[in-house]
DNA sequence: TCTGGGATTGCGAACGGTTTTCAGTATGAT
DNA sequence: ATCATACTGAAAACCGTTCGCAATCCCAGA
């Protein structure tokens, strides 16, 4: 059957190849943010003759589509989002790498003040919270200032 | 004479070699965020022999000890500013590069806020902004993302 | 339905930034 | 000054990513 995404591509014209096929499968089946290396592993195991080079190949294509969205969280590699109409921002658990997604209009807003205070337009943004969770703060937590 | 950085650096006990030494000049009279390339090409000027190993090997190191601070601005290396007791952020010139350094407690304060109602205490984030002069943003000011 | 030719794929090699290995050198505590 | 130790330079290794190329696939047109 046809995927969200796969469905998205033919739209807007790719060549629906069958690697394209289950990596746009992949992409539409995950909640998450893979990294390349993970759409791989997953794509491998709907149809094992997928190549790293294609799922490469194919994420910068459908990037270049907007069929997806890059996230660079700092961790030396690409992750990959479904594109989305609204902007948000993302919260990394630090213990166990969850990544939680978050929108604050007021955030935008400030933002977009701050860059015309500077005298310039914004082009784009990008916004990381790193965090642990609150309830077990204390373990390792880096710079703590108060612990009830 | 004995740079800033150098100073410093003897402050935390850190062995003061001959590379340090100028690394840790280069590092004190720059104003802008030179990524290890430049901090080298700018080092073998004092002092030819010093490898651009050394100069990665030094820059750790005095992330390390905090006496600089790591700048990832997405664009596939890293850059370097000296350390600093107040958190601020960066809006980059996508025309020019140039980099514009801000700090905004609301800012820190409704992001705190953020991270909080999510559960989370915040032990690390990061903000960029990418803008382009307000006063000549008609020309490109439609190519909205580009690709770190 | 069959076909032709440009697009796409797999493989491995290349890439750019960074880290590491290792033998030789310099540092600072004594 | 001496000596153990930490540091350095050069080159190789690394890691995520891209590229070159020959083989293969897709699909518009017949």
């Amino acid at each position: 059957m046809t995927s969200r995404l796969e469905a998205l591509c033919m739209e807007k014209g790719l060549k629906m190849t069958g690697q394209r096929r289950v990596i746009s499968q992949v992409l539409s089946e995950a909640d998450d943010h893979p990294d390349v290396e993970e759409v791989h592993r997953r794509a491998v195991q709907i149809d094992p003759r997928i190549s790293i080079a294609t799922v490469y190949r194919t994420m910068r294509l459908l990037e270049d589509a907007q069929v997806i969205e890059r996230v660079d969280l700092g961790d030396g590699r690409a992750r990959y989002e479904e594109a989305t109409a609204d902007h948000h921002h993302h919260l990394i658990d630090t213990r166990t790498g969850r990544i939680i997604e978050f929108a604050s209009p007021e955030l935008e807003a400030m933002k977009e003040r701050i860059a015309h205070e500077l005298g310039y337009k914004i082009v784009g943004h990008r916004l990381e919270i790193y965090g642990v969770p609150l309830d077990d703060a204390g373990d390792d937590a880096r710079d703590e200032e108060e612990r009830p």
